[in-house]
RNA sequence: GCCCGGAUGGCGGAAUAGGCAGACGCGAAGGUCUCAAACACCUUUGGCCGUGAGGUCGUGCGGGUUCAAGUCCCGCUCCGGGCACCA
């Protein structure tokens, strides 16, 4: 059906029928998958693309944070396809975790079917959304042959040293049940997860060595495309100093050695005492027979004390520090210095234990004054200077060979030369990143594939024996102790190396060990032979978008960059392989009365009720027109309303598209001035779609699109009437357009325009004719005083003379100089001037 | 304390390179169609003054640069985020 009557004047009302979402969506879905639309193989010769959401945890049915999430990606997907790409577009779960296990702590239900059937919900809102994927390549975190792969990774970083077991104070979360990574205890000391305060525990667990790749992540953080928030994130959390190194000896002590990490090596001569971490080795060794009895109850105190009030700057300075009745040796002068204990030196940085030098530093300042130790100035401050730690630039003084250097990096590096000459200390970089806990005292999670022999110690499972699956005849208590350590069967193995009993690890892997390499698995999921396929990583890798929340910007991300760098130096991934996401785009939240929607506050509102009204199109044309995509947006009552105005749009589109346009006139005729005005707009609005999407302005575009369907209704329904052909080419341009916003409506569209034409999805994206987009006649703001005074249609071209001569002969401009005489005329043509009198 | 980001009508937001502030949408008011309603459509809609033409003020606050500032500079306020005895 041509949708313009082809002859003459016509008027099209009740031409066709009504908008109908619900209809045309589940034909349009079904018709995709059926055709395998968004499938592609690994040998597709078009060019590689690869678009990623960072796939959900399956809760349920999607939110509305899913669907503006997984909207963004399915328009990339759309557009990147009809511009010519191969688009990999996976989809995945992110099936492991503790909500699933806590559900059936309450309920009884097993983790298994309970994540199954969240998984299912999940996928049919995916689907409802319209959100085009490759679900051949559908992934599970839970699956058993993920499962192997994670194993297998985990026992060759074992092998490589990369993975490794050690006791140590770790973040213990008691509403979990279980131990944490530092990246997961909040800034306020609690769990990120529940909420809950979290403790100190001194665990045995098992690590990911992080820091080896601390300084390559940092230094990389600039080639990637991303927000630089995140990357500023992510560099805060690597923390990187540079310093030095260097031993006090502790006087009458034999071979005690007090080792200390500064980034002031230049302050040196300045020390006036040393602090030890209360849990510091030497502690014991050193403490003066008289100090004792205090040191052993500051350090009992201090043991007791939760982090967050360890790490509270308050309370009285002298009663978080205690003398040990030890003094120190400074290499540098010999000078004699007190040892002291304060509870703020913290064991897990540097050494645990620093020099103190109180006129450079304020801390050490403010500890000197509440103990009444000395200080000694090494930089001189500037003359009048009333303050008290000096930490800005000055010639050194009371430093013997530093004195007189000015320059803070050289007299750095002059004390490191001096230090390393005489082989007491070295150059030296610290980080503040740890290495990654990944052990979880969790069932819902991927086993641990390892045995500990009383002989033979700790012993792989062997690689014939993985994947290590949990046993499902388990049982769930309150209390959240893993179900693993009562199951018999399960804990009590045989050693592969001495076949004498052994005990299977219980401990589980934390979830975003199977976030950290799910996008290589995508590559090629089919592959048995080894967990990442290098023929197909190197086609598809890095990820060319990415997208997900903010909140990721340091807990996954980094893993993932860890992992991808890991895998490639392993031998597990190509080894060109180093960035995991080329560029990453990180949405805003959806929040209601300014919070985070979840389940819990009850507050989520469901996309199921739009999709059963005003259709998926118009909900994710809202998500797109509401604002900036990376903006947070807090639902309200208005919400709804806006939907609707979404809705309009489309059944404007679909009336227009479909010739039922009220009292429009349709005409064939030799193109006049209105129609070449009309065909301008159009390729105006090709030009201005494509870069808006370019750089993640979907509002705006819209909103573009929205203005020019105003027009052709205007257009349409003027006296003059339109031209079918103009009309036809405007409507068709604006379908392919919003075809990767709102696909359903506008490949329904297509193929009632066009029933022997390729559909909507398989049509290349429209390009704007370089000649039409440019304006031949501009709008030319006059002002005077900087005030706009009048508004003249120039031509384009007009130059500057031309333009000042049209402005000063201008009835208005007249009438506004009142015969004053111009002092200064500002010609910017052909947008404005300006004349100053 | 340090580092980022932000503040524009009644609301969400636009202004991409210093050049028409408020695009687009929502809401509101009035109207057309209808027996009525729904749908749809039309008009108005930053404040103040003015019948009108028009004038004038206006982008968190105070200064500045410029012919011209939401945009640049200096100094603040408030909100959001990150880091924080990290030696």
């Amino acid at each position: 059906m041509r949708p313009w009557h082809p002859s003459g004047v016509s008027t099209l009302l009740g031409m066709a029928d009504a908008y109908d979402p619900q209809h045309i969506e589940a034909k349009w879905q079904r018709r995709w998958e059926t055709e395998g639309a968004y499938r592609v193989d690994n040998d597709d010769p078009r060019p590689p693309y690869y678009v990623l959401c960072m796939y959900p945890y399956p809760s349920g049915p999607a939110h509305q944070g899913h669907v503006r999430n997984y909207t963004f990606g399915d328009l990339l997907v759309r557009q990147r396809t009809m511009q010519g790409y191969a688009v990999l577009s996976p989809i995945g779960f992110d099936s492991f975790g503790l909500p699933a296990e806590n559900a059936a702590i309450k309920t009884g239900v097993h983790p298994r079917p309970f994540t199954d059937a969240r998984i299912e919900e999940l996928k049919s809102s995916l689907r409802r959304l319209g959100a085009s994927y490759d679900w051949r390549r559908e992934l599970h975190s839970h699956d058993p042959l993920y499962m192997r792969w994670n194993q297998v990774i985990f026992q060759k970083f074992l092998d490589a040293g990369l993975a490794y077991r050690r006791n140590a104070p770790v973040n213990w979360c008691p509403g979990c049940q279980t131990v944490l990574a530092n990246e997961q205890v909040l800034p306020d000391g609690t769990c990120e997860r529940s909420g809950d305060l979290v403790t100190k525990r001194d665990l045995e667990q098992w690590f990911f060595k992080i820091t080896t790749y601390a300084d390559e992540m940092l230094e990389a953080l600039d080639s990637l495309d991303w927000p630089e928030r995140v990357k500023v994130m992510q560099r805060n959390w690597i923390g990187r100093s540079e310093g030095a190194q260097f031993a006090l000896a502790v006087e009458g002590v034999d071979g005690a050695e007090i080792e200390v990490f500064t980034t002031r090596p230049d302050t040196a001569f300045g020390v006036t005492f040393v602090v030890l971490a209360p849990e510091h080795p030497l502690v014991e060794v050193i403490t003066a027979p008289e100090r004792r009895e205090d040191v052993e109850a500051f350090v009992e105190r201090v043991r007791g004390e939760s982090d967050i009030d360890r790490q509270s700057n308050e309370g009285p300075l002298d009663k978080r520090g205690v003398f040990t009745g030890a003094y120190a040796v400074n290499p540098f002068n010999g000078g004699r210095v007190p040892v002291y204990l304060a509870d703020y030196v913290l064991m897990t940085y540097g050494t645990g234990a620093i020099m103190a030098v109180p006129a450079e530093d304020q801390r050490d300042w403010d500890f000197a004054k509440a103990h009444g130790l000395a200080y000694l100035r090494t930089v001189a401050p500037p003359p009048g200077w009333e303050g008290e730690a000096y930490t800005g630039e000055g010639p050194r003084i009371n430093s013997e060979w530093l004195d007189g250097i000015t320059d803070t990096a050289v007299a750095k590096q002059r004390a490191i030369d001096w230090l390393v000459s005489n082989r007491v200390g070295e150059r030296k970089v610290n980080y503040r990143l740890r290495d990654w806990l990944l052990s979880r005292q969790r069932y819902w999670g991927c086993p641990i594939p390892v045995l500990y022999c009383p002989t033979d110690g700790i012993v792989k499972v062997p690689e014939d024996e993985l994947p290590v699956l949990l046993p499902d005849d388990v049982e769930f208590r309150p209390g959240g102790d893993s179900p693993l350590r009562h199951h018999p069967s399960f804990m009590e193995a045989t050693c592969p190396v001495c076949g004498g009993p052994a005990q299977r690890e219980t401990d589980t892997m934390d979830t975003f060990v199977d976030s950290s390499w799910y996008f290589l698995r995508f590559c090629d999921p089919w592959d048995e032979g080894e967990p990442v396929n290098a023929d197909a990583a190197l086609r598809w890798m890095a990820v060319d978008q990415y997208i997900g929340g903010i909140e990721h910007a340091i807990l996954h991300l980094l893993y993932a960059r860890f992992y991808t760098r890991a895998l490639a130096d392993r031998g597990l991934a190509p080894g060109g392989i180093r960035e995991p996401f080329a560029r990453l785009f990180t949405q805003g939240m959806i929040t209601m009365d300014g919070s985070k929607m979840s389940k819990s506050k009850g507050n989520l509102v469901s996309p199921e009720k739009y999709f059963d009204t005003v259709g998926a199109d118009s909900l994710r044309l809202f998500h797109l027109f509401v604002g900036p995509p990376g903006d947070d947006f807090d639902w309200s009552d208005q919400t709804d309303h806006m939907i609707e105005g979404c809705h309009r749009f489309l059944g404007r589109l679909w009336r227009i598209a479909t010739g039922s346009v009220e009292e429009a006139t349709i005409v064939e005729r030799p193109p006049t001035g209105g129609d070449v005005e009309i065909d301008r707009q159009v390729h105006r609005l090709i030009a201005k779609v494509v870069s808006d999407y370019e750089r993640w302005s979907y509002n705006t575009a819209v909103a573009a699109c929205m203005e020019m369907l105003n027009n052709l209704y205007r257009y349409a329904q003027s006296a003059e009437g339109a031209s079918g052909a103009t009309l036809d080419f405007a409507v068709d341009s604006m379908l392919t357009l919003l075809a990767p916003m709102v696909p359903h409506i506008t490949a329904e569209l297509w193929e009632r325009r066009h029933p022997e034409a390729a559909p909507l999805h398989a049509q290349r994206w429209p390009e704007a004719d370089p000649e039409k987009v440019k304006v031949e006649r501009t709008t030319m703001v006059v002002q005077v005083n900087g005030k706009v005074r009048e508004r003249l249609s120039v031509a384009n071209g007009v130059t500057e003379a031309e333009a000042v001569e049209l402005s000063l002969g201008s009835e208005r401009v007249v009438e506004v100089l009142a015969g004053r005489t111009p002092s200064k005329v500002i010609a910017r043509p052909p947008k404005l001037v300006n004349i100053v009198v």
